[in-house]
DNA sequence: AGCACGCCGACT
DNA sequence: GTCGGCGTGCTC
């Protein structure tokens, strides 16, 4: 037999996998991780592929294979897959893959103790209360002392006295194994029959993907805790995407109360013991029930059966630094590769993925609005050109009487305003000159809660200053336009005597900050909350019958493609937070263009009127999902090079048929972090393979190691 | 991502 | 004279 390389992708940005010979007594195979010398330096990589050696040049053998799982062949070919699709070197893709690979060692083990059952004759009120409250077992002394209020000296010894049985365990405990029979819900025949056709789907154990498509207390999440129940039951692995924000207590709680045990979670934030405990768990295949934000996808699953994808249209599954792609898209391809089901769920489906239903690509299952359920408030439009508010205020005389109306039957109200602080701008009366972040060209935001200036694109703040920095005139900074903290000073005067709360990033503190707020709000402490997006997602308070939307325009500034479908969603969602059970809440919307289609259909409750509208503008215009878009982003210290190299790169394009080019520009933010920005926007015809002419362009360029050039495919941000 | 090589300023 | 700043480029 001819003589065998392995091509080994390292997790770092070079352009793909490295040949190495395998020398005498190793024996490599795909998918192993393993060690080889790379420059001076021996690192950790994954073999890709094992080829026989054309002994076209003199290679250095590889190290060692270490002993640990390999990734399976469809990790591998889904490492590919993402690289070449959203245009990043395959050992970036791998990096995100491998961020905690310190799980391949195995876990550590740690003395850890049990009840033995067999208790000796002297059992002190320590050792009673060691029985009682020091569960669950097996765990170590320290904290079975603690849960027991003894000190860990009294738990070794009642052991050493033949009471506890000590072991030898892993520190990281395997997840508790879900019960698919738990807490099963009564459903309704029509939730039943959804049920029953996202069942059939899992258990085809083959590629499928359903779009489950129902409004707000539709019980969306019931019907597919019935697919994953499925999945489970079969013995494979089930991974939930949820956004970002939504993995609360509160989130996961469902989870546990329908599993009986809490998922394994994953998200950006975890503590690395946590991480590597959950990439070990999910690596081994004994982690099987996996909620988390959109990063989960990336984790070796050896044996997944079902993804699903809650609140599918939710931005926050794009991924927009380092190895930009969107979560969504990618668990669908997942899903192709390693032949398995998808569920897209949402009350507001994108328009991409009602057009996949639609043309049957995906299944559809549309759940009807459960009788008895939250029904979606009346939604009306307050024109501002006939209402406008008082000089210098922000809320009209419309929102001011319905507030007024749901006060007085002692119910609640909420402003929705997505602006956080006082004022987005501040102005010098005196040289017109406006705040401005240093190293970023964007305004400064006041937040008088804390008496400070901030940028909100990279979070720096100081003390608003007392004199104008331009012309030093004193007292002539003024605020202009309105925050969240602004509409609730102006609501403190329209409604003397209303107990007001903000709440935003800002004001939300920790998690056990926000729960009290909850549940103040639900206990009827509050009687209007002003809120962001914050507010949207999560609870639904009882009381809470009124929503009022300050700015139903905000969203649509900009160039952004896609900000009628925001607009269009994200209200829904805001106003579906009015309204109970019996009784239908009420929703104004304060707008300058009434006329607009997404604020016309959401006012007539007619989301087939959008849809309608909005399709055909997607059309006519060839953008997503009538077409594709990409976006350059070339960003560096000098604007003039900046500027320059974008110019040059545009024209190094490469002729095709059905491209377009447009721009170099400059983003609505063009200078961020010191970085000087310019955008490109490539459009194309669907039959083109964009990320292909994409990759094709870049590898002409030679960029500066200074400046940077990334490509966005179908990007979701235009800042 | 590392790490070496390389070409300019302040030190024993 | 050299120690070390970090800019540039390569790693099978």
């Amino acid at each position: 037999m001819a003589a065998q390389n392995a091509q080994i992708l390292f997790p770092v940005n070079v352009p793909g996998s490295f040949d190495y010979s395998i020398p005498a007594g190793v024996n490599p195979a795909r998918g192993d991780f393993v060690y080889a010398p790379i420059g001076q330096q021996m690192k950790l990589g994954v073999v890709m592929e094992i080829v026989s050696d054309e002994g076209t040049r003199e290679l250095k053998d590889m190290a060692q294979v270490k002993a640990a799982r390999p990734l399976p062949p469809e990790m591998l070919s889904f490492i590919r897959w993402t690289a070449k699709y959203n245009c990043v070197s395959e050992g970036l893709v791998l990096r995100m893959v491998m961020r905690s690979y310190k799980a391949l060692e195995p876990s550590t083990l740690v003395t850890q103790f049990s009840p033995s059952g067999n208790f000796p004759a002297k059992m002190s009120a320590a050792r009673h209360a060691i029985l009682e409250k020091g569960g669950p077992f097996p765990a170590r002394a320290s904290e079975i002392a603690e849960r027991a209020g003894v000190s860990a000296g009294i738990v070794r010894s009642f052991a050493a006295a033949g009471g506890m049985l000590a072991q030898s365990l892993p520190v990281d405990a395997p997840f508790g194994v879900p019960n698919p029979a738990h807490g099963g819900m009564a459903l309704t025949p029509s939730q039943e029959q959804a049920a029953a056709e996202l069942i059939h789907q899992v258990a085809r154990r083959d590629y499928n993907v359903s779009l489950l498509d129902g409004v707000t207390g539709s019980g969306k999440t019931e019907v597919y805790f019935e697919a994953v129940a499925e999945a489970l039951k079969s013995g494979g692995q089930v991974l939930v995407l949820v956004p970002e924000i939504a993995l609360t207590q509160a989130g996961m709680s469902r989870f546990e109360a329908r599993f009986g045990v809490a998922p394994a979670p994953w998200h950006s934030q975890l503590g690395d013991a946590m991480r590597r405990r959950v990439w070990r768990e999910a690596a081994q295949g004994r982690a099987q029930l996996i909620v988390g934000a959109r990063s989960a996808l990336y984790l070796p699953f050896p044996d997944l059966r079902l993804i699903v994808v809650d609140e599918e249209h939710d931005t926050s599954y794009k991924q927009e630094e380092g190895v930009i792609y969107n979560a969504r898209d990618m668990a669908v391809v997942r899903a192709s590769i390693a032949k398995h089901s998808v569920i897209l769920a949402s009350a507001t489906p994108s328009l991409e993925s009602l057009v996949n239903a639609r043309t049957g690509r995906y299944a559809h299952i549309i759940l009807p609005e459960r009788p008895g359920a939250i029904t979606l408030p009346e939604i009306d439009l307050v024109d501002l050109k006939d209402h406008a508010p008082e000089k210098g205020d922000y809320i009209s005389a419309p929102l001011i009487e319905a507030a007024k109306a749901v006060l007085a039957r002692g119910e609640q109200a909420m402003l929705y305003l997505n602006r956080r602080g006082y004022a987005p701008l501040i102005i010098c009366r005196n040289c017109g000159e406006k705040l401005k972040s240093p190293d970023t060209d964007s305004w400064l935001v006041e937040h008088r809660a804390s008496g400070r200036v901030m940028c909100h694109q990279t979070g720096f703040s100081m003390k608003k200053p007392k004199a104008c920095p331009d012309c030093k005139a004193e007292d002539t900074l003024t605020p202009v336009g309105p925050g969240v903290e602004r509409v609730a000073e102006e609501a403190a005067r329209h409604f003397p005597g209303a107990k007001i709360e903000i709440f935003s990033s800002d004001t939300a503190g920790n998690p056990a900050e926000i729960a009290a707020r909850m549940a103040r709000m639900e206990q009827g402490e509050i009687d209007i909350l002003v809120g962001t997006q914050m507010v949207v997602k999560g609870h639904n308070f009882p009381k809470l019958t009124f929503v009022g939307v300050v700015d139903g325009d905000l969203a649509l500034a900009g160039g952004d493609p896609r900000a009628g479908e925001r607009t269009y969603q994200t209200l829904v969602q805001v106003a579906g937070r009015a309204g109970r059970a019996d009784k239908p809440g009420h929703a104004l919307i304060q707008t300058h263009q009434p006329e607009h289609d997404a604020l016309a259909a959401l006012a007539a409750g007619d989301r087939e009127r959008f849809i309608g509208a909005e399709l055909g503008l997607r059309e006519a215009l060839l953008l997503p999902p009538f077409g594709k878009l990409a976006a350059v982003i070339i960003s560096g210290p000098d604007q003039h090079k900046t500027e320059g190299l974008a110019k040059k790169f545009v024209s190094l394009a490469p002729r095709a048929d059905g491209i377009e080019i447009l721009g170099p520009s400059e983003p609505p933010i063009g200078r961020l972090r010191g970085l000087y920005r310019r955008r490109i926007l490539v459009q194309s015809e669907p039959k083109v393979n964009l990320s292909k002419y994409m990759q094709i362009w870049r590898k002409k360029a030679k960029i500066p190691s200074k400046y940077k050039l990334h490509i966005d495919i179908d990007p979701q941000s235009f800042m």
